[in-house]
DNA sequence: TCTAAAAAAGATATTAATGTCTTTTATGGG
DNA sequence: CCCATAAAAGACATTAATATCTTTTTTAGA
C-alpha cells in the first residue's frame, strides 16, 4: 500500500549486514538473498541500486561481497524510499490532477497531504542505524522471519 | 503511492454524477469519462463494482445511466477503497514479514501502524457526501482539470 | 415486436513491478 | 598467468494494474 517490495528488501538487505557484520566482514548476496528468503536475482539488482548510490559498499571476486560504508547507518529512511521507489509519487495528486495544489485542491488535497508529510516527517527523521535495535536480540529473527 | 488510479477514478466518477445530478437525473459513461478525461472502458469496470457493491445504481438501455442512491453519499471513503483497492493492504507488514505485528514488530513496524491509522481515521471519518464542497462553484472543474 | 441505446460482460493489449536465468567483469590466491 | 569466486550487467519470464476493443444483455419507445 505505501511502498513497494523492493523498498521492502533493501531495507532488510541492509539490516541484515549490519546485525552479521563483524569486523567489516563482506556478506554474500547467496546468503542474504537466503537467510531473508528473498529472491536472489532480484535482490541482487535491489543491492546494485544501492551501492550505485553510495550508501552501501561492495567488491566482486573472491572473498567479496557487500559491506557497510561511512554514510550505510547514517543514511535516512527517506533516502532509502527515493532509491528504490523514486520520489515522484510524493508530489503527485491521488486523483491524478496535475493541476491540484494547496491553492486549487482536490477534495482529497489536505488529507492527502497530511498523510503525506506525516510520513515524510517519520522517513526523514529516522536513520538506517536509528533501526537497529540492540535490546532486541532477536532482531534479526524478526526481519528474517517471513513465513 | 498510497491509493491505485481505479481508486482515484471511481471518486471522481461518483462526485461528478452528484454535480451534475438534476432531480436524479441518470448520466452515461460516455460523458463522464469524456469529462474527467478517464479511459472509458476501464471507468466503465470500476463503476460496474461500485454498482455490484451497492453504492451507486444504473439502468440499462434507452435514458439509462449511473445515478446515486440512498447509500451513495453516505458511503465513507474507505468502503470505496475497499472496493477498488481492497483491504488486504492495510494489514500487511511493510516488509513482506508474515508474522509482524505490534508483540514482535519489524523495524518499521510502529511508523507504519501510525501512518496506517491515521489513513485510516480519515478514511474512516469522511463520507463522500462530505466532499462536495458547495462553497466551491469550480469544483466540477476541479475533479475534471487533469491537463 | 422491432430497434436503438446503454450498461454488463468478456477478451485482448499494454505497462510497470516483480522474479529468473545467463553472460560478463573484477579480484584474490595459487 | 590461471582459476575460482562473487558482483555487475543484461536478457527474458511472470504477474498485477491499467487500458482497449468486441459481444451480450437489458430496456425504452416506436
Amino acid at each position: 500500500m505505501f511502498l513497494s517490495k523492493s523498498f521492502g528488501y533493501a531495507l532488510r538487505g541492509v539490516l541484515y549486514i549490519a546485525l552479521v557484520d563483524k569486523d567489516g566482514r563482506k556478506v554474500q548476496l547467496d546468503e542474504i538473498a537466503e537467510k531473508l528468503s528473498v529472491p536472489r536475482h532480484f535482490l541482487a539488482k535491489i543491492m546494485k541500486m544501492m551501492v550505485k548510490e553510495g550508501i552501501l559498499s561492495s567488491t566482486k571476486g573472491p572473498y567479496g561481497g557487500f559491506y557497510l560504508n561511512e554514510v550505510t547507518l547514517k543514511t535516512k529512511l527517506i533516502q532509502l524510499v527515493k532509491i528504490t521507489d523514486g520520489v515522484e509519487q510524493f508530489n503527485t495528486c491521488v486523483l491524478s490532477l496535475r493541476k491540484c495544489n494547496s491553492k486549487n485542491p482536490c477534495p482529497l488535497h489536505f488529507q492527502m497531504l497530511k498523510l503525506r508529510d506525516g510520513m515524510l516527517a517519520e522517513f526523514s527523521a529516522k536513520k538506517l542505524g536509528d533501526l537497529l535495535d540492540e535490546k532486541n536480540p532477536d532482531f534479526i529473527k524478526t526481519i528474517s522471519t517471513i513465513a
